[in-house]
DNA sequence: GGCCCACCTTGCGCTGGCGCAACAAGAATG
DNA sequence: CATTCTTGTTGCGCCAGCGCAAGGTGGGCC
């Protein structure tokens, strides 16, 4: 699964420090602290698909996304995929030192080609130490994840099968949606079945509502791509008491 | 719903230092950091079935439950409640600053008559700054509690009901279980319409479930009242394949 | 002791969504 | 450009679990 094709930065050119400039966690840092923490990454990039890091292995590494998109995913001990969380360009993932853990606890796979730096996890707590800002950004980070599975938890507790993916849909386009012509389009591949295992649901039943909702002109989709036309329609849709 | 019996401890006798002992994020420090700590700590009793905090209020203090249970609950638009987790004693909760948030992300309701202390969220850096071990251990609840959160999505999306409150309870019993003569029993009041606030489904199924478990011999319950005689057959259903 | 209220049980009919199955339509590969 | 693979569509039958409704039971309170 792994792909051959990576670069590691210490036999590439420098790094440039634009890239860490505008990124939360480390927005407060002077041009010599960007410096020294860009000379400790290493910069890899991932084919599609490929997993970048397995849940229960040895958290080695942690990581921050330049350009992509990252699926959290765990497997059920019957082989099912359920996908907990979409990580967008931007954001650390892979800390499971914030968490106190020394394991990753799910799988980070890439949803599109991505970019991420990474660091070994020895280097966290000289990061949250030394770095102002650091700390409290990542444990944003945190909180914000933390409530964006409790929002699942309730989805999947009270909502219908249609809200939830409604939800999902939305979500998406929220953190990962592209202004097009038509709407607003995920702009990464997405099939029919990751949206049933973000919703806790089948491809079939998936497949039915879009089309569905594509008779009402409320989305346009093709094979691995979907466009939302009329947002507003599929908020009203998310919130329909039941 | 607030209870007015409550008891602070400015105005009664000095904690007792082993009340920190040996619970974790204090466990590392010594007898002179531990009175610091008791001597800034408000104390205070709540009868059963009282808001210690709610959603979306300011997390103007982080609490520390001594004795009791505490359900962490959120309610949806439609007024539907979902339990997220339940709290056992000798732990932090309400630390909203552990996640970089500024209010409380759900309400805690004791689920039994509790006791816990609190401090003022602004000692929260000062904690994390001068306890040896305090962060490290926060962040290792928060962990457990965000994977305890992950494997719950997991199984609202790919288990059966029955399942779902076989792992409830088993879950249940292992934070809270209390052994007694005919097996374990869970040591705090809690009843159908609890259960199924905790695996998404109704009171009705949870009844018939039960009432079903209780025929083979599998569980004893009564009036808010839940003893799991045959744990390890519960762990065979909890994991049966579908 | 008797009343009331909260909690629990159970029967019955209905339906949302699943599972199966067969097929369609691009994309990728040689 | 033929073949194969992956992704998406749709019809059909079925059933787990829900909603409704009616009734039972134990505890707390006057």
């Amino acid at each position: 699964m792994q792909n051959a094709v990576m670069t590691r930065s210490r036999t590439a050119p420098r790094l440039d420090e634009s890239l860490l400039n505008n990124v939360p966690p480390f927005s407060k840092l002077d041009s010599r602290q960007i410096r020294e923490i860009l000379d400790l990454a290493s910069s890899r990039r991932y084919d599609e698909g490929v997993a970048v890091f397995e849940e229960g292995h040895d958290a080695d590494r942690f990581y921050m996304l330049l350009d992509g998109y990252i699926r959290v995913v765990r497997i059920t001990p019957g082989g099912e995929q359920v996908i907990a969380l979409h990580i967008p360009s931007g954001q650390l993932f892979g800390i499971a030192r914030a968490l106190g853990r020394t394991t990753y606890p799910a799988t980070a796979i890439t949803a599109a080609e991505s970019i991420a730096l990474s660091w070994p996890t020895r280097l966290w707590d000289q990061f949250t130490a030394h770095y102002d800002g650091f700390a409290t950004e990542t444990y944003k980070t945190v909180g914000t994840r933390v409530g964006e599975m409790n929002t699942r938890i309730m989805e999947m507790a009270t909502q219908q099968v249609e809200q939830r993916i409604a939800n999902a849909l939305l979500r998406l386009i929220n953190q990962t949606g592209r202004k097009v012509a038509t709407g607003i389009e995920i702009d990464f591949p997405i099939t029919r079945q990751d949206l049933s295992e973000m919703t806790g649901t089948t491809l079939h039943t998936v497949s039915r509502t879009l089309s569905a909702w594509e008779k009402q002109g409320l989305v346009a989709s093709g094979r691995k791509r979907i466009t939302v036309s009329d947002p507003h329609q599929l908020v009203l849709l998310a919130n329909a008491a039941r």
